[in-house]
DNA sequence: GAATAAAATGCAATCGTTTGCAATTTTTTA
DNA sequence: TAAAAAATTGCAAACGATTGCATTTTATTC
């Protein structure tokens, strides 16, 4: 029926009487061009269904309007696929894209080669690159912005990386949960995540801060380095309180996925909270508020941390300076602390 | 320092001492070159980080082997940026079109104009579209479909369309769910979820059959009509317990999501669960076994979801012919039922 | 009303691959 | 060893939009 051979910026001209410049120009809006012939041709491109074909474009302008967005996930792990942060915030970044003109294109690191730059970038599939994470080794990411390509992480900011990097305040977090369970009293507070991993290593250094502030000694054997999913931290606090009993009243979790695991084995033995344990989760995704109790953690402002993102990286894209950005980071307290 | 300039087919042929259709040919290991030849071309194109320019490649061949993934968010309903199950379906889409050298444009039904044909497929954007989710009206699905685009979505199979709808088995999963509530002796099962939705229409049929085999009359007044997000969730639940009292000892819901926002004003109100009131959820969440107590729900799938779409995306990409497609569902009890 | 300036439009090259067909080289056959 | 067949390679024309520059049209000035 409809199956005119299809319609090209050429066949819209001819139909207006017009050259395919003028059409062009016309459909962006040039100023060079009148007006009149301006909404005439507009109006006809909007009434025969005319969009411009992206490849053709994206190859005479060198410029695609897409952006790659790499969820960096640690190899293994399963984490990255289902962790409610993360596509939370890939949600964000499409939101925000989109805002600015621009396309999402969605990646993990186990396809697209190990050479972003030239996976993306140089085969004009996008304009630049954000990654969600920093892994436990940057070498992809350090291998990229060597090559010059436009890029921004999303990650630990205190990494002094050749590129913008965004990210919480870890340390802040990590010093404001271990803070408050401190101050409601709590004695051994255990730290439940991977401090190899760059962002979690800052976190317990703001928990070590706080300790010190508050001249209790940590100790060392309550520093649970554990890969970071609740099962893990499930299994871990089981097995701990089968080894030691209950040797801890206070947990800083490095995600509230691992406060749910650890919530989850502590209801399991009919371990009180907050009475007898506190608990701290971080990143306040939507389901922290629907637990039971509810779970106090530290917040990170996701939309924020998208337009952030999303800004580095048009920096870049127009040559201007950019540095590594925070995004605000609150303490919620809800129930599962005193 | 490598400021080369770009690396292209043709610079790269000169390299070789061959022609760009060599080279070109060479590169997809194409049996018309000479096999020697073939890897020659390969490794030097390794060697020097050559990769093709996807635009050029996509203007020539009319192809692009991307696939876009739209989001058809219930128009101002925040669910879908949140939802995790509609989330995890997009990791595991990203997954399964990678597997088949398809990469994925990530859209949400807000931007991207309202006609899909034009906006992905003629303009050259993608080759095909997953649609997840059939919103409340479908209007926007039909007209690009109706123009002969590829196209698959996820939702209720009973719907009669010009394409291949993939989902769970609606009906069943609500028949189940139910049913086993009845079964472990409730009397009065609330149905939490808007039935205008396609999906939870089938599972509301479901809901009454099952009620009709058990020779109890559903009572209409236990149908709640809510938008899908846990926060109405659990404010229904709450008006109506204090409006009407305890009046019902079980309740099916739409989502896991909703599940928890229920089971949240239940516990506030110190109903317990299973023993006043069992809960059945559905998705089975990566957080429902987490929840305490862990959720009995129907789980669907995702992995054999994102499979079958994809699959059924690709056969119309190859013209063969295309079905409607159940995905497993199954019951997961836990200890939120009896 | 002619000359000049300003505004509007069109020409044609270009972006980098792919591919039908023609041309060349190598192998086989008689 | 020449002719025919098979195996390799190269030529050149697309794919559809954009844009510097030239050209035409319209408005302005004297």
């Amino acid at each position: 029926m409809t199956a005119e051979t299809k319609l090209t910026l050429a066949k819209l001209a001819e139909l207006a009487g017009v050259s395919t410049s003028t059409a062009s120009r016309a459909l962006k809006d040039n100023p060079l061009i009148k007006k009149e012939t301006r909404v005439k041709i507009q109006a006809l491109a909007k009434e025969n269904n005319f969009s411009i074909n992206a490849a053709a474009s994206r190859l005479r302008t060198q410029k695609t309007n897409v952006i790659a967005v790499i969820l960096n996930l640690i190899d293994n792990t399963e984490q990255s696929t289902t962790d409610p942060f993360l596509l939370k915030l890939v949600g964000e970044l499409n939101q925000a894209l989109n805002a600015k003109g621009y396309e999402l294109l969605l990646s993990n690191s186990f396809m697209a080669s190990d050479d972003w730059a030239n996976y993306f970038i140089h085969s004009q599939r996008a304009d630049g690159i954000l990654v969600i994470g920093q892994g436990k080794t940057t070498e992809k990411i350090d291998r990229a912005a060597k090559s010059g390509v436009p890029i921004v992480v999303w990650g630990d900011t205190k990494t002094d990386a050749g590129y913008p990097i965004v990210g919480g305040n870890n340390f802040l977090g990590g010093y404001e949960a271990t803070k408050y369970l401190l101050s409601q009293g709590a004695k051994r507070v255990l730290f439940l995540g991977d401090s190899e991993h760059a962002e979690m290593g800052e976190r317990l250094k703001g928990f070590m801060q706080a300790h010190e502030e508050a001249n209790i000694e940590p100790d060392f054997s309550h520093v649970g380095a554990i890969d970071i999913t609740s099962k893990t931290a499930y299994q871990y606090i089981n097995n701990r309180i089968k080894a030691n009993g209950l040797d801890f009243d206070g947990i800083v979790c490095v995600s509230d996925m691992v406060a749910l695991g650890a919530l989850k084995a502590l209801k399991e033995r009919y371990v009180g909270i907050p009475s007898d344990v506190g608990i701290v989760g971080y990143d306040d995704i939507s389901l922290a508020e629907l637990m039971h109790p509810a779970l106090t953690t530290i917040r990170q402002n996701t939309q924020q941390a998208a337009t952030l993102m999303v800004e580095q990286l048009l920096n870049q894209l127009e040559n201007k300076p950019t540095e590594n950005q925070i995004v605000e980071t609150s303490l919620i307290v809800r129930r599962s602390t005193k």
